[in-house]
DNA sequence: AGATTGTAGATGCACTTGCATCTTTATTCC
DNA sequence: GGAATAAAGATGCAAGTGCATCTACAATCT
């Protein structure tokens, strides 16, 4: 049974990311952007560049369920952010690669996220406090 | 624009809670019991007693869409976890109250839970790293 | 009292997620 | 090489969620 300061911090970490989440899903959605999970997955495939990623290398770094995944690429594909290639190395496989349409959204995207970041976590931390929780969450990984 | 501590919080606060999240949940899942939300709404419950809950102060308690409250209240009472009854001092609302098989469950659920929280949280992090995560969680709300 | 506005809760419809399973190609083991 | 096993990705179906809207009762304002 756990101490009742884990059993703190577990409830404030569920909470706390919920309301943070939503204020910044919040902000995306006013400004008429599509959510969180294209942002993720478009700057994942904007930092692995030319060389792109495969499907399930996204998926871990996003922690995606595969099911999920392949149909998020579903949707980002139909949308032009992302092009799906055959993988020459992996018949199964494939190469995925964000559009300049997709760098272009993610750009556009970060503008309005990275405000509501600042408003859902900048505003109510200090510079030290926010990397001394940092630590303290990645502990958790 | 945020600086970049303010950024990796952020990204701290997201993948560690998706992280510990999924673990409990596996564990509530692999017990063959029903997820978070379940014990989230039991717990208010039967916090409240005997006087029981207005659907829209549950639904504040736990932060939820009002209509997806609505929905989960269709379904605990389905399940024989919550009762409903007409509220006699507002003739929109109704009262609920969690019944016997839902306070059953409730503790029955909080075995597997509060020992999966143990592993999530109380094996990563000392009482007192504990409580300074909680305490900066709490600035965000 | 009667009309307006507000609040509690439900619901139809579209979309997303979870689960199980399937297909296809790689890898491993004999 | 051939059989068994494993990995990559897709998909049908059920369940959950988001959005808009609806109904019913309450509160307010004149």
């Amino acid at each position: 049974m756990p101490d009742s300061s884990i059993v703190d911090a577990w409830i404030a970490l569920v909470q706390s990311q919920k309301v943070a989440v939503a204020r910044v899903e919040a902000r995306l959605k006013a400004a008429g952007l599509p959510a969180l999970t294209w942002y993720d997955a478009l700057w994942e495939l904007e930092k692995a560049g030319e060389a792109g990623l495969r499907p399930f290398e996204l998926e871990r770094a996003l922690l995606f369920e595969q099911y999920n995944l392949s149909r998020l690429v579903d949707r980002l594909e139909k949308a032009g952010l992302v092009d799906r290639a055959p993988c020459p190395d992996d018949g199964r496989g494939q190469m995925l690669k964000i559009s300049d349409a997709g760098r272009v959204l993610r750009a556009r995207m970060w503008q309005t996220y990275s405000s509501a970041i600042d408003e859902a976590v900048g505003a109510r931390l200090s510079n030290d406090e926010a990397d001394r929780l940092a630590t303290l969450l990645k502990k958790l990984t």
